[in-house]
RNA sequence: GGGCCAUUAGCUCAGUUGGUUAGAGCACGGUCCUGAUAAGGCCGGGGUCGAUGGUUCGAGUCCAUCAUGGCCCA
């Protein structure tokens, strides 16, 4: 006996009772264990950062990687999963800050850093926790007892490991470069950071003059004698960020392009030709034409005089023109202002050209009192071409620019007002545009030259490109496409941080020796190599290698025995997570065999975000280290947005509490709208709705199905028989048993390829397809099998295709969710085989039976169908009720073939459209053209098929009908009497109609058996019976059920 | 400004190498069926397949340009 399902099915309750005996069977543990000497199935787990509560939208990538690691399991793979986290970084520190209150890097320096580390720590293992309860509630299993946590010391010494491999290599280096910078946060953000914060935003607009200089010597002798003028002449230059100008020292011009000297108001104004309409300049009067290569080495007269720039040592000076193949005809005026401490472009060319570099705003983002003069050409060069680090200090000077003191965006309008008091500001207006901000304090960023440690992944970009060759996409676009694309325009990657909870960098200076621009450096590669160095102080027990304790340890230097301090910086989280394949086993220290056997991974899977985020830095850690990469099939998913499109996140309060959907629908519902909703890379809309109709759709009509093989099962006491040779009933099987056996195997080697091509979302809509064609044409066509008396081979053959059905279907389903297949197995399997493993996640993947796929067969029943359809179609339009039978039906096929398909099929085909004669003709043959006008007939047609039902009704077909009426009243009425389904009953009717009495007796063995009825009393109703009066063919009549046998 | 992806019914999505009348589910209206079903069937309204050109006997599908949205990069 199969325990008895209710279809008022308790989803929560099932999947509560299911986690408990997983739980306290230790399945998870089993389905690990008992693979092993399989194949080895290496899987990542891409650690999520504990800042906050996860959120409906980081369910999806751990449902897909529960899908996969299931499945591989049930293939007979060893697929251990160990989980992580990742603990460090800004988002960590941020979620604190605003938790403490704090605003500042000075007000967490005040409040401690150790204290705020603390906090840190403890925030991360706070959210930790609510993650384990969230993976564990959807199913998702991981190991999450011997998780890897990037804080834990083991796996900082794992991340120095591989630091100090690539410092011998010197493939880390200092140097100056723009780096985005925020200057609330007080540091860089990483280009993949900096992605997350473009925003539309008002900014200035404004045209500055730059006055030509001629006294100065430089550029062209045509140059030269077109511009000495006696009128005073400017340059022309457009930029939106004015803070930037007294950072100025050069102007750029495009080489190849037309400029123009045109009178304005008294005075010669220079711009490109092509720019005069932009610029609204188009009815100047032109005095001179000039390309702008004649233009190059000309001087103009800085912005701020007083600015005295004292690197120069060279003939080539600061505040000149220079050209560069970047400078824009779009917008603009052709000539581009150049900071070479402000942007990108302007550090690089500033570099090329020998310009000096300025600062004229501190870190914090406010306007300075010093100047700050940076490197020389000399070291600049040696920057780039040096293999090993280089610092510099920067001279600074006394200084009183406009706006100082202010936060550069305010301190715009000194800028602007002081340039305007002095006739240099030509125009003033706004624009708006995309600008980036911190993508976590909204701070506007700014572009600084800073000094940051670099990895040099430029070294390495021929591997990093030729390894992405081999690794495996889905979808496979994204390999040439949006990762490839990053890989070709690497740069190389900035991975210090100016901030407090992090991997320390692992790089201790002499304060004593060497030369501000020869320090001397230490690389410590370990724990025990830190504990080696002579004169050791600081080393505090237990040992914690966070700041600010690992800045107390100090050391001899091994050049002059001065003391060798840690540079101030910690690593960016991004090299945490790219490290896990090396430090969730802290290799090389320990675990040597475990981190082989998981290297390279076979399978990761992330959002897309994670592109240029965990995937890059996995490849390229990966890539530096080993030269190869470390994972080989990469699921790269969708975002999970809200049902408006937008983008979910804490900041605009649109996040989903998985919780909230969890307790309401259940996490199979969940996983299974998510996994069968989605669609690749693009975006995936939330919405409870439609997770409402998958559970109706999918859950109910599987649960049904599966209730009624029980009910059913349990009446007739049948019990599966193992499907041996000997034992199968070949002859017993209906065309329809081999039908749906067929489809099942279809699906089995359907799921599997999908599976194997790593995607669930096609494997999951190919099963939901399978379970509506079970339900509603294999289990309806076959209801009468499963409700007759007699215990036959027929009635066998279908209890056995039905329940091979739904237990292959457990298997099916179990990775996707496990719950319901869970309950389906152990019910269904287990309970009536004892030896049966102890679930179903602990059984192998079903292997299709080839020899059961049977095309032609899946085809016919698809005709029969499509016949079925048309013919009910057919009557519809005729307006006559599927209830009342009918004589015949002509259909007309295309084929000889056909035919005789729909042949063998025809009894089906006859009952669904209650007919009591099939005529088909093929084209071939019998038939002509579509019949459109045939009397007593009423026809529908497809493209390829046509169906005409006889509306004729006869004496005898209209008290067929009657009869089938009265049966489905007398049905209805047992289970509005809340009768027992095998109940039996006696019937009881009174009319005044002779036609009803007539049909009663005509059909009295049709209706008792299909009401299982005793006896059919012409008379009064008794009392206490279930009594309902209705209306048959225009006459009443009054019916009355009561059960036969009150006592069972 | 550049790259990738998308755009098909009110909504969520299918649509195989170009090939009869572009489909499904939900929602809506009507109707039928039902002792597994919270379901299901049938009919109906609802589509210039984002736009414009091109290739072709034939384009939702291939090409080009543009528009919109998302992501990524400047």
């Amino acid at each position: 006996m199969f325990r008895e399902v209710n279809t008022k099915i308790n989803f929560l309750q099932l999947e509560e009772d299911i986690l408990r005996f997983w739980k306290e069977q230790g399945i998870f543990n089993k389905s690990i264990e008992t693979r092993e000497g399989g194949p080895h199935y290496a899987f990542y787990e891409g650690p999520p950062t504990t800042n906050g509560s996860p959120g409906v939208h980081h369910v999806l990538s751990r449902l897909y990687k529960d899908a996969v690691c299931r499945y591989k399991t049930m293939r007979g793979y060893h697929v251990p999963r160990k989980a992580g986290w990742d603990t460090h970084g800004l988002p960590v520190e941020l979620e604190v800050e605003s938790s403490l209150a704090l605003t500042s890097k000075a007000q967490i320096e005040e409040y401690g850093v150790a204290r705020f580390n603390d906090h840190c720590r403890q925030s991360a293992f706070k959210y930790i926790k609510e993650w384990e309860a969230m993976t564990e509630r959807l199913g998702y299993w991981l190991d999450m007892e011997h998780p890897y946590i990037t804080l834990d010391n083991s796996y900082i010494e794992s991340c120095w490991w591989i630091a100090k491999q690539l410092w011998d290599r010197s493939l880390i280096y200092q140097g100056y470069k723009v780096t985005p910078h925020c200057p609330r946060c007080g540091t860089s953000l990483s280009s993949h950071e900096v992605a997350l914060g473009y925003e539309e935003v008002d900014d200035p607009s404004v045209w500055v003059k730059f006055k030509l200089d001629l006294t100065q010597p430089g550029g062209s002798e045509t140059a030269r004698s077109l511009l000495s003028s006696t009128v005073p002449t400017y340059l022309l230059a457009w930029t939106t960020t004015p803070w930037t100008l007294p950072g100025n020292t050069a102007l750029a011009v495009a080489p190849e392009a037309e400029y123009v000297v045109v009178e304005s108001d008294k005075e010669y104004l220079i711009l490109a030709s092509a720019l005069l309409g932009a610029v609204g300049m188009d009815g100047c009067k032109v005095v001179e034409k000039v390309i702008g290569g004649d233009l190059v080495g000309v001087h103009y007269e800085p912005l701020y005089n007083n600015i005295d720039i004292r690197y120069v040592k060279e003939d080539k000076r600061a505040y000149r023109i220079i050209g560069g193949d970047f400078v824009s005809m779009e917008e603009g005026t052709g000539i581009v202002h150049i900071a070479p401490a402000y942007g990108e472009i302007d550090f690089e060319i500033g570099g090329k050209e020998g310009l000096p570099l300025v600062h004229t705003v501190e870190l914090n983002g406010t306007v300075t009192t010093n100047l700050v003069t940076g490197f020389t050409p000399k070291s600049r060069e040696y920057i780039q071409k040096s293999e090993v680090p280089v610092i510099l200090e920067p001279a600074r000077l006394k200084l009183d620019l406009p706006g100082a003191g202010k936060f550069v965006k305010d301190a715009d309008k000194d800028i602007l007002d002081d340039l305007k008091s002095r006739g240099l500001l030509f125009r003033s207006e706004r624009i708006t545009h995309t600008y980036p901000f911190c993508w976590r304090c909204e701070a506007p960023l700014l572009y600084y030259a800073k000094q940051t440690w670099y990895i040099r992944s430029t070294a390495v970009k021929e591997e990093l490109i030729s390894g992405n060759a081999e690794i495996n996409w889905y979808p496979d676009y994204i390999k040439h496409g949006r990762f490839g694309d990053w890989l070709e325009n690497n740069v190389d990657w900035a991975f210090s941080r100016e901030r407090y909870w992090g991997t320390p960098l692992n790089i201790w200076r002499c304060e004593a020796c060497g030369t501000p621009e020869f320090p001397t450096y230490e690389c410590v590669g370990s724990v025990d190599e830190l504990k080696a160095q002579s004169n050791l102080s600081g080393l505090t027990t237990p040992l914690d290698l966070h700041r600010p304790y690992v800045d107390e340890i100090a050391f001899a230097c091994p050049k002059c025995d001065g003391r060798m301090r840690r540079v101030p910086e910690v690593i960016d989280c991004w090299f945490d997570s790219g490290a896990m394949p090396v430090a969730q086993w802290h290799y090389p220290f320990e675990n040597e065999d475990k981190f082989k056997q998981n290297f390279p991974a076979d399978f990761i899977c992330e959002a897309v975000d994670q592109t240029r985020g965990w995937f890059y830095s996995l490849h390229a850690i990966s890539t530096l280290l080993f030269n190869r990469p470390c994972f080989k099939n990469v699921i790269c998913l969708g975002h999970v947005v809200d049902a408006q499109g937008e983008k979910m996140s804490k900041s605009k309060g649109n996040v989903i509490d998985p919780w909230a959907v969890i307790n309401n629908y259940g996490a199979d519902a969940l996983r299974w709208y998510m996994l069968v909703s989605t669609t690749g890379e693009d975006n995936h809309r939330f919405s409870t709705k439609m997770l409402e109709e998958t559970i109706r759709k999918f859950f109910l009509t599987l649960w049904n199905t599966y209730a009624f093989f029980t009910l059913y099962a349990n009446i007739d006491c049948f019990v599966p028989q193992p499907l041996t040779a000997d034992s199968d009933q070949p002859k017993a099987f209906t065309e329809l048993d081999n039908w749906i056996s067929s489809e099942l195997n279809r699906l089995v080697s359907e799921v599997s390829k999908l599976m194997d091509s790593y995607n669930p979302t096609s494997a999951t809509r190919r099963i939901e397809g399978f379970i509506d064609n079970l339900s509603n044409w294999y289990v309806r066509r076959n209801r009468r099998r499963f409700w007759k008396s007699e215990n036959d081979a027929d009635k066998l053959a279908a209890y056995t295709t039905l329940h091979q059905c739904l237990v292959t279907l457990s298997k099916l389903l179990a990775p996707f969710v496990p719950f319901i297949a869970e309950e389906l197995y152990q019910n269904l399997f287990r309970s009536v085989n004892p030896e049966a493993r102890e679930s179903v996640h602990l059984t192998d993947f079903p292997i299709a039976d080839e020899t059961k796929i049977n095309d032609k067969l899946n085809s016919d029943v698809g005709l029969a169908m499509k016949i079925s359809s048309l013919g009910r179609a057919a009557r519809a339009k005729a307006g006559i009720k599927v209830r009342q039978p009918l004589d015949k039906a002509l259909v007309g096929v295309e084929t000889e073939g056909e035919k005789k398909a729909l042949k063998s099929l025809a009894t089906g085909v006859m009952e669904e459209i209650n007919v009591k004669q099939l005529v088909i003709l093929s084209k071939a043959k019998e038939q002509g053209e579509f019949p459109s006008n045939m009397p007593d007939y009423s026809v529908t047609n497809d493209a390829r098929y046509w169906v005409a039902i006889s509306t004729e009704l006869t004496p005898e077909l209209i008290a067929e009908g009657v009869s089938r009426e009265l049966v489905r009243h007398l049905q209805n009425m047992r289970r509005n009497a809340k009768f027992d389904i095998t109940d039996h009953i006696i019937t009881y009717y009174q009319t005044k109609e002779p036609l009803i009495k007539q049909v009663i007796n005509t059909f009295a063995d049709y209706i008792k058996q299909e009401t299982l009825s005793q006896d059919l009393i012409d008379g009064l109703l008794p009392d206490g019976a279930h009594g309902e009066k209705h209306r048959i063919s225009n006459s009443e009549v009054s019916l009355a059920i009561k059960k036969a046998n009150p006592k069972s």
